[in-house]
DNA sequence: TTTTTGTATTCTGCATGCAAGTTGTAAAGG
DNA sequence: CCTTTACAACTTGCATGCAGAATACAAAAA
């Protein structure tokens, strides 16, 4: 099939249609939601562009950009430090996406693709598989993947831009903490139940079952917060 | 404790706490939003720093915190551009202002302090004045400070940061265009409902005046969108 | 020992220089 | 006359250099 010029693969970059070092920030953005750069920590420009191996200067447009995406903080004339994730602005951020999450259940229901649905549905049983061998990144991998696939499917770039950025922030979290059995269980059957409702085209059911499990998520997040707080001060 | 030399008042500088040119980047987004720079046309970075008396690099790092609340868009290789307004867009966005707007009425009624209320009857008031004297600019400014102040009534930080950052993008429009008589006394009767069941705390019924605002606010603001694309095309 | 003050180091913030990429133009070919 | 291609001017993207601010540290005084 693709056979794409085989006589001069030079100038061949098939991945990077963007031009800078774009890649380097992103991969600067897993640092932190992954929590390799804990929350708090300084971000020494000239540290960090050695190790990302870039200069300085992207790498200070890097931080305003993440800095809008609420991943790091300015200080001014102190430079940058990565966001501290307090249990308030957690809830807040749970709050907003919360309602975001609400029109996103409309919307899905009202404008999703039969192959949006289809895809979901197949990240749906991706994330039973994980849930089934317990292997906890994978599940929250795929978890991420079908809300923001639904967030996609509901055809406003506005509300899925918007839903991501908020949901960078609470992923943070999610790493640093693990989830019991009983909420992980209730958490896939919730899951069956929204596959229903967006199969269905319903809604309003959606609507709610969304609300619902985001509130038990909400829970989650902050025990998990607490919880890695203290770990933290031990 | 604090007596901070009374000798030496050199380096005093009051107002900016704020170090750099930042304040060269709030002009820049006033020009934006207010249309001095029209959506689509191209940012030159070196006129551009020419103009607003700094260097390439602050800019360019202005570039990235607007392009991140959607006002710029980044083409990659080829610079930057204020962000077009398109209808879809925009229309994508009030949507999301929406469902944000349904949460501020509700969190607002809630957790609002009296002296807020009393803060937004204020600015009501002042809004009505403007209106008595047909004074457009003044009832715009009124009105946008009403609804922003409603937002951080409502006592979550993130969800002011967010219908900020939508707000934004669509005050482009409202600058774009006038508005009609008529919708002009129902925007005004609609307040007067609003800030009533808002000195009520009543939750529900905020809400939906809320919703029935934006509802006809979006119509409003579509409308003069295509009349000022026709404008423009004309 | 504790507090204060002066100094040195480090870091940020910004300006500028250079290379790669893009766009406009004009000449050559069809 | 239209299309294609080579070239030139310009623009972005990035690296680096320099000045000012902030922090750390050490010495001196209480």
């Amino acid at each position: 099939m693709g056979t794409d010029s085989p006589s001069s693969l030079a100038a061949m970059t098939p991945i990077a249609r963007r031009p800078l070092h774009e890649a380097a920030i992103d991969r600067l953005r897993d640092l932190i939601v992954q929590g390799e750069l804990p929350p708090g920590s300084r971000l020494n420009e000239r540290v960090l562009a050695g190790q990302l191996a870039i200069s300085r200067t992207p790498l200070r447009e890097a931080f305003k950009l993440l800095a809008a995406e609420g991943l790091v903080d300015l200080l001014p004339n102190r430079g940058a430090i990565v966001a501290p994730v307090d249990a308030v602005r957690i809830g807040e951020t749970m709050a907003v996406m919360g309602a975001l999450e609400a029109l996103i259940g409309e919307l899905a229901c009202a404008n999703a693709s039969d192959g949006s649905i289809a895809e979901i549905r197949a990240l749906h049983f991706e994330m039973r598989a994980a849930h089934a061998r317990r292997d906890l990144a994978a599940y929250f991998r795929h978890n991420q993947a079908i809300h923001l696939k639904l967030a996609e499917a509901a055809g406003n770039a506005v509300l899925a831009l918007t839903y991501r950025q908020l949901n960078a922030n609470v992923r943070r979290v999610r790493y640093m903490a693990n989830l019991s059995p009983e909420r992980w269980d209730a958490a896939v059957h919730e899951h069956d139940a929204i596959l229903a409702a967006l199969a269905a085209r319903d809604g309003a059911r959606l609507k709610a079952l969304l609300s619902d499990h985001l509130a038990h998520k909400t829970a989650s997040v902050l025990a998990a917060l607490t919880e890695g707080l203290v770990k933290a001060a031990a």
